[in-house]
This record gives C-alpha cells, structure tokens and sequence, in this order.
DNA sequence: AAGTTTCTGTGTCAAATATACACGGAATTG
DNA sequence: CAATTCCGTGTATATTTGACACAGAAACTT
C-alpha cells in the first residue's frame, strides 16, 4: 500500500485511488485487437486485465494513460480518447479504486510490448478470444469498443491502426473489424474519395493477386480532419 | 488497471478527493437555462460554480450527483449522463480534487431550487448570460452543452425538459434553443410524427393565437426510446 | 508458358433521407 | 369586427445512401 491518504479529506467523503485504465486497440493479420496483461499478483492474480496505472501526484489522468502507455509498448503520442469513469465502491475486493477508461490506437507492427512490473504477461487478443477479464474490465473493454465504433462513423480513425503504406482493401478490413458487418467496397471507396489526406503512392502491393495500389496519409492533414470532427 | 500502488511507479500515487459535478439544464421562458450555484466559502468565495458534491464511502458517482440534485432541487430519478472527468493536479488550487461532470434535465417550474451548505445563492442562468464560473467550470459546461447537443441529433431528449402537457412549438423551442440552430416547423413536425410515445390531447393551450394543441408523453414508451438509444 | 483463379478497381441507377418552401384557419388583440 | 399573429399542413427538389456487375492485374496451377 501507498503512504498515508490526505488528511484534509472532510469525514464524510472517500479517499479513493484513483487509476487511468487502457483500451489499446491494434489491427493486425486482418483482425481488430487489444491488449491485454496478465496480473502476477493478488487480487486477480493470474487474471487478464487492461493495462493501467494509478494516478501520480503531479500527473493527470491522460498523462498516467499515455505513461503507461510508454512503459507498455513504448510508444508516445498516440490517439487516446478518455471514454468514462468507473466508481463502484466494490469494484476493485481490497480497497476503494476510482478508474478513468481510454482508449487507444496503435500498429501492432510496430511495437513489441512488455511485461514490467506486477504483470507475467502482455498479449494482443482478437475481439472475439478476449477471455472474461479481472475487475469490471470485460466492461470498461466493452463500452470502450461501442464509443469506438461511434467515433469510427463520424471520424477517419483507421489510419491511427493501419501501417504507413497501406492498400484501400486494407483500410476497408479495419472499418469491417471495428463495425463488426461488411461493407460495399466501391461505396467504401467512394467515401475514402472525399478526404484529403489519402495520398496514393507509386508502389503496389506484391503477393496480392490484382497489384492493388499503396496508399499513404498525409499527416498533417489527417491530424486536421480529426481535429474539427472532435 | 488497479494494480498494487508502488511497484513500479516512480512517482507517488495520489490520493485525491473526487466529486461529481452537475450541469443542470432546464427550459423555462422560452430560454436553455443552467443552475448554478454560489459559493460562500473560500476558495472561489462569491464565484458561481456548478453544484456539486465530494463522493461518500459507499457510493458511486452517478449515487453522488443523484444525491447532490436531491438536495438542491428536491427532484429524483432526472436523465443524467456522464460527460467526462477532470483531473489536471492545479485545477482545485488548494488541494487535489478529480471531478467527474454529469448532465442532467430537469423541469424547472416543478421544483424551486434552495441554497444548502456553503452556497449563497441559487440561480437559474439563461445560457448566454452564464458568467465566468469559477474553478474550470466554464470548461465542464461547455463540454455537457456540446455532449447535449450530440445526444439530442439522436435522442428524444427534449421532453424531459418540459412541462406535462406542452405544444409542439414549444418542444420545437426546446430543440432550438439547445442546439442554437432555427428548424423548419413542418419538418420538425414530420419528425416528431415517427415517435410512438407522443400523444395528443383534447386540450388547448389558451392565451395563445392560433390555438395549438397540447400533447403530452407516454412516460413508458419514452423511456423505452431513450433506452434504444443509448 | 498458358490457362485458371482470385483479388482489384470502377460507374450507374434506385431508394431513402434531408431540405426548401406557402397558404388557409384559429385565437387573440385592439 | 378587423387586423394581427401564430398554428397546422403537403409537395417538390436536392442530397445521401445503398445495391449491384464486369474487365484487368497479379498470383497460382499444372
């Protein structure tokens, strides 16, 4: 346990530890995935869980989100959205736990994460294999993936999980995963036609029959678009 | 995730109060109007700020802006939605507070709101009247005002803002002045003609030209709708 | 290397939805 | 009782969404 809580808390109210839990959604081999750590210590010992950390004293929650989000996969400045607070008295069995949820976007590819600390393992899961989960998390992961797929239909989000180059078949499957249904490729492509960060490159994909054409995002301009649909 | 504090957390973790914080909209006169209240008390002594309370022992948060509407306009059982939490470590600048934000609808001609504890006053705001709040107040109303407005692009929202019996203009009204935008009578009428839980009374409202009919709600089927749309 | 398979890439038409718009009737006002 | 103001209604147009089929490119098979 931590040191001793603040003592000017009036009588009345809670002194709860207050955490920042990660939602880290990864595309990778044609499904949608998320992280997930495996607790080495009690409660839940043995037990997946999302990644997460306590709040430091000089930090905010977002800071103790994209901290962790370091630690875990070494990565910075990734797309983090907080999506709600998780307040039950019992939620956490030993003591009071406050928990704030993001959620988070990254390429698989390009990080390998690592178990620090209390945990005895980190895996990717696909959606559809998450075992049931430590804590509330089967819940803070549930309602993370619904905000995700409200902001996936008013915000470009794919490209936040889609390697640098990469064909429209490609971003399409992410749309797919995430929605959970199918799409009409040329209704996707002519959606995809509209934003003005899609750059098509000179290279083709090899080993794909049809030689389809890599796309690559102007970031700038992708960072923009995100920007105004906030 | 709410794993043991000290592990591998350089920092200290923080044992910070947390309160909920209620943005109380309300339609009165033609106007969206916001409840506020006066501090009596140091810091912020004299400023208007949000209601709001300290978490107890043994609730949630919702339990807590439950409890604090209760207190302060004597009213259960409102729609109330979670917007966001804020936690950057100088925002209470005596000593850590984290502030989960919640909006609620109320009537406000049903229930006269009363200054408890630590405030002066009680007032209800149009909102283009709303001064500068104290603490980062001004921040968390203009968040719940814009989360309201997405909410009601996609849910009824408007009707637990007005009294029982209500016309249609008036309902129009509320849409209006919550979204800030004029709308089309007839085809705001078309619309409101898709919902079931809408019906129409024998009465009229007097002292209006034109006599428009009231309508009022069918309680069951609107809370059905609003589920739907979660 | 020739034929087969599979994936890419493209345009049009229909349906649904959203937007613009005007006038007769009812109740109040003076 | 005349004038004013607000209520209540339908249609036509534009925009958006959804369905749908075939030719070309690269890989695979033999």
């Amino acid at each position: 346990m931590d040191g001793p809580l603040d003592t000017r808390v009036t009588v009345r109210s809670a002194a709860a530890t207050h955490t920042a839990d990660c939602v880290v959604f990864g595309y990778a081999e044609g499904e949608l995935r998320v992280l997930l750590v495996r607790r080495a210590v009690e409660p839940f010992l043995g037990h997946w869980v999302l990644p997460g950390g306590a709040m430091a004293e000089t930090e905010r929650l977002e800071e103790t989100a994209r901290r962790v989000l370091l630690e875990l996969v070494g990565v910075r400045n990734l797309y983090l959205q907080q999506v709600a607070t998780y307040s039950a008295p019992d939620r956490h069995p030993v003591r009071r736990v406050v928990t704030t949820s993001y959620y988070a976007l990254v390429r698989p590819e390009q990080h390998q994460p690592t178990a620090l600390g209390y945990l005895s393992e980190v895996r990717w899961f696909p959606l559809s294999e998450v075992p049931p989960l430590g804590f509330d998390h089967s819940t803070l992961l549930a309602d993370a993936h619904a905000r995700l797929i409200l902001h996936l239909r008013t915000r470009p989000l794919a490209f936040d999980l889609l390697p640098e180059r990469f064909t429209l078949t490609e971003a399409q499957g992410v749309y797919e995963e995430i929605l959970g249904e199918g799409l009409d490729r040329r209704n996707f492509r002519r959606k995809l036609q509209t934003y003005d960060f899609l750059i098509e490159t000179e290279e083709k994909r090899r080993g794909v029959r049809g030689g389809p054409v890599l796309y690559r995002v102007h970031v700038d301009r992708l960072r923009a678009q995100l920007q105004k649909n906030t």
